[in-house]
DNA sequence: ATTAGTGGTGTTTTT
DNA sequence: CACCACTAAT
């Protein structure tokens, strides 16, 4: 195997990048310019040529598909072994690290790591034990609140406040603190902020780290917020080599605190003006890659790329003008039909929208016309209620001392232990500073609800002895089966999606390539040089249900079932970034959803939501749609939208408007779809397809008859006596009736 | 203690 | 429409 096999094919500037001497650079890596292929090559590169040992890289990514597709690459190209290798997202590796060297981070070995979910659940749960008053205290501001901070690196004790009400937002944010603390659990932001602190506080375990990664890669580095630039910075020390990969016009991700800041800091500190850029596109055709390129010239302070391709110019974009959503779903659908009557893949075709709430119309239409689709995003496996339900059990099996998963399942299935008690609890917990489970198990409440309080511990009791010895997915079983939450669900009359959902968590379970992380996770430690038993004798399993779990929160999407195969991709425009399509439709091209209304009062936010815009754009290698509704239904009433600015930005001369179909008729055949479709429409239909004496069906009422009909139009109304139900007044505008 | 029903409220993007 | 918090009824 020679090197000119892996750099074949490479033009002047990626194999610049892929060749880099032993120092720091930064690529400015445009979209579809190879990417991820000269990071990949570097990395196979210096280990192909002995400058490395797989072991001293350190790869850090956004997201776990980038890592994952980072991995398969490599060992694509390479022969070897890439387990126990440091490539991972941010959390990924911080959460590695923190369990390595838990004792020194101050953490117990069982950490548990809180969503944004549990964390909202926990804040909450906090305001109501201090008193405070959430009208004043949104937990969701809190949140938010707690997160910048810890993203900025500042802990409550280090921020100074000046007015009343940020004094109290801190004294929260300390209390917060505090309880994650007792509870053994550590938020998203904490994951890093902890090894920030753990590296700078503790110089032997860091020079550990610097010395052992002597050369560190960054993707997406436009997307890293301060406090991962500074753990960049630690590990870095001064000699390694930092490789950072990034494109300033596709950094999406300020409002979580990423900084584009660090780019320039970056050129500044480590890569003094070493800059590559990649320009070269070899994803679009010339048109696409046209209109991105004006549209994105309307923001300042980039710094500086355009993207240029050896293909041709393609075809132009395809701009429709829609009167509702419904008509868009339906002109959208139309056009995928024919595409795929071309013999395009569904697979390569993407329907992207700015917020999840879009996906509605267009999957009504596209279940309706009975085509394969595949939504990205929105709920996610690991956050159904109940697969959070089991893993709250197993989180107790794990650390007792977790509150919100005591509160999560104490009484789930139904034992008897009401809110009453669970707030008695509460109460003796905070008197002593204690867990719940500890006031649990020192003062069990008397009467009946001391029962199921006696019972609750004793069957975690019990699970936790009889977990030892048995494989991961065994313990699922056990847990899903024992705490009574199968059973739960069977005796739901529609719960059977859930029970399915409960078997494939066992089937996760089974899958799980824990493999070895609980033997990586003692060569962590060992190889940083921690001579006590830290990793200890007791129980491999705990440790390997541990993995499984922060695996849970750490990775909860894209474990979406079964990734079908002929299957058409809908999904936001944020979790499009790095994927390519032939064909890309960008619905919603509308003044206050796309740009979004909520980002045209803040700094810098129609900047971002451009960049979003462009990220879309530049998805597409062969055909754009681009879309807008002149009405939309949204939060359950009509809007009038125009179209977006964006379109605007784009040259007329790239654009092809196809306004000339047909109009075709809203009522596509489905009295169900009739009535939504109609209710969308800014005028009320000539006359309502309701009248009385009309049989009718209602999902959950079964059959009836109309007996009355009251107003038009949007907010129709009508009283339908049911054959079972007896008399309900429904809204037309929500209710699914169906004409018989 | 538990459940069903009501009414108010809010909704961008996600590791 | 979906989610929450609260109330009334069992």
């Amino acid at each position: 195997m020679s090197s000119s096999n892996i750099l074949a094919g490479l033009n002047p500037q990626q194999l610049e990048a892929v060749t880099l001497p032993h120092e720091s650079a930064l690529i400015l890596a445009g979209a579809g310019s190879g990417k991820t292929r000269v990071l990949t090559t570097r990395i196979a590169w210096l280990i192909q040529t002995g400058q490395i040992s797989p072991h001293s890289l350190l790869a850090v990514t956004f997201t776990n598909k980038a890592a994952r597709e980072m991995l398969i690459r490599i060992s694509s190209m390479l022969p070897i072994n890439t387990r126990g290798m440091w490539v991972g997202t941010f959390h990924g590796l911080c959460n590695r690290m923190l369990r390595a060297h838990h004792r020194d981070a101050g953490l117990p070995q069982t950490f548990q790591i809180l969503d944004t979910q549990d964390q909202l659940a926990l804040i909450k749960r906090l305001l109501k034990s201090l008193g405070v008053d959430d009208e004043k205290y949104p937990p969701r501001d809190l949140q938010y609140f707690i997160s910048g901070k810890k993203e900025a690196g500042q802990r409550a004790s280090a921020v100074e406040a000046y007015d009343e009400h940020s004094k109290r937002l801190l004294e929260l944010y300390a209390e917060y603190d505090r309880q994650c603390n007792r509870e053994g659990v550590v938020d998203f932001a904490e994951l890093l902020l902890r090894c920030v602190e753990l590296l700078s506080r503790n110089e032997i375990l860091r020079s550990h780290y610097v010395r052992r990664f002597s050369y560190v890669l960054v993707d997406e580095f436009q997307d890293t917020n301060r406090l991962q630039y500074h753990w960049l910075k630690l590990l870095a020390g001064d000699r390694n080599a930092v490789l950072a990969v990034g494109d300033d016009d596709q950094s999406i991700y300020a409002f979580r605190g990423a900084s584009t800041q660090n780019m320039f800091d970056f050129e500044r500190e480590f890569a003094r003006g070493r800059v590559i850029k990649l320009e070269q596109n070899y994803r679009s055709h010339g048109t696409i890659l046209d209109a991105a390129n004006a549209l994105i010239s309307h923001n300042d302070r980039r710094l500086g790329k355009e993207l240029w391709t050896h293909a041709g110019a393609g075809e132009p974009l395809r701009v429709y003008d829609a009167p509702s959503d419904a008509d868009e779903a339906s002109y959208i659908l139309q056009e995928v039909k024919s595409l795929r009557s071309e013999g395009m893949p569904l697979s390569g075709i993407a329907l992207l929208y700015r917020s999840n709430a879009q996906s509605r119309v267009l999957e009504h239409a596209l279940f309706n016309a009975g085509l394969a689709y595949r939504v990205y995003g929105g709920l996610r496996f690991f956050e159904r209620q109940e697969i959070k339900h089991a893993l709250a059990y197993l989180r107790l099996v794990a650390n007792p001392e977790d509150d919100g998963a005591f509160l999560r399942v104490a009484n789930l299935p139904a034992r008897g232990i009401g809110a009453r008690s669970l707030e008695q609890l509460q109460d003796i917990a905070r008197e002593q500073g204690s867990s719940l489970w500890q006031a649990a198990c020192a003062n069990p409440p008397a009467g009946k609800a001391g029962q199921g309080v006696t019972a609750f511990i004793r069957l975690i009791e019990g699970l936790r002895q009889d977990c030892l010895g048995l494989s991961l997915p065994e313990m699922v079983e056990l847990v899903i089966d024992r705490s009574g939450l199968k059973a739960y669900y069977q005796a739901d009359r529609d719960g059977q999606d859930r029970i399915e959902n409960l078997n494939e968590l066992v089937n996760a379970a089974a899958g799980f390539d824990a493999g070895d992380t609980a033997l990586i996770a003692a060569e962590d430690a060992a190889a940083a040089g921690e001579q006590d038993q830290n990793v200890p004798a007791g129980d491999p399993q705990l440790i390997l249900l541990n993995s499984f779990l922060a695996h849970a929160a750490l990775e909860a999407g894209e474990y979406q079932a079964a990734d079908g195969a002929q299957a058409l991709q809908l999904m936001t425009v944020h979790s499009a970034k790095g994927l390519e399509f032939d064909a890309v439709f960008i619905s919603g091209l509308e003044e206050g959803l796309f740009p979004h209304e909520n980002s045209l009062n803040q700094a810098d936010g129609v900047e971002e939501e451009r960049r979003l815009m462009y990220v879309a754009l530049t998805r597409a290698r062969r055909r754009l749609y681009l879309s807008h509704a002149q009405t939309r239904m949204l939060h359950g009433q009509t809007r009038y939208n125009i179209a977006s600015r964006f379109l605007e930005e784009i040259p007329e001369p790239l654009i092809r408007r196809v306004n000339t179909r047909k109009a075709s008729s809203w009522f596509d055949g489905h009295a169900g779809t009739a009535v939504k479709t109609v209710t969308a429409y800014a005028a009320p239909p000539p006359s309502s397809p309701w009248r009385v004496g009309q049989d009718v069906v209602h999902p959950k009422f079964g059959a009836g008859v109309i007996v009355s009909v009251q107003g038009r139009g949007l907010d129709a109304r009508v009283m339908v006596n049911f054959r079972q139900a007896g008399m309900k007044e429904l809204a037309l505008e929500y209710a699914k009736l169906t004409a018989a």
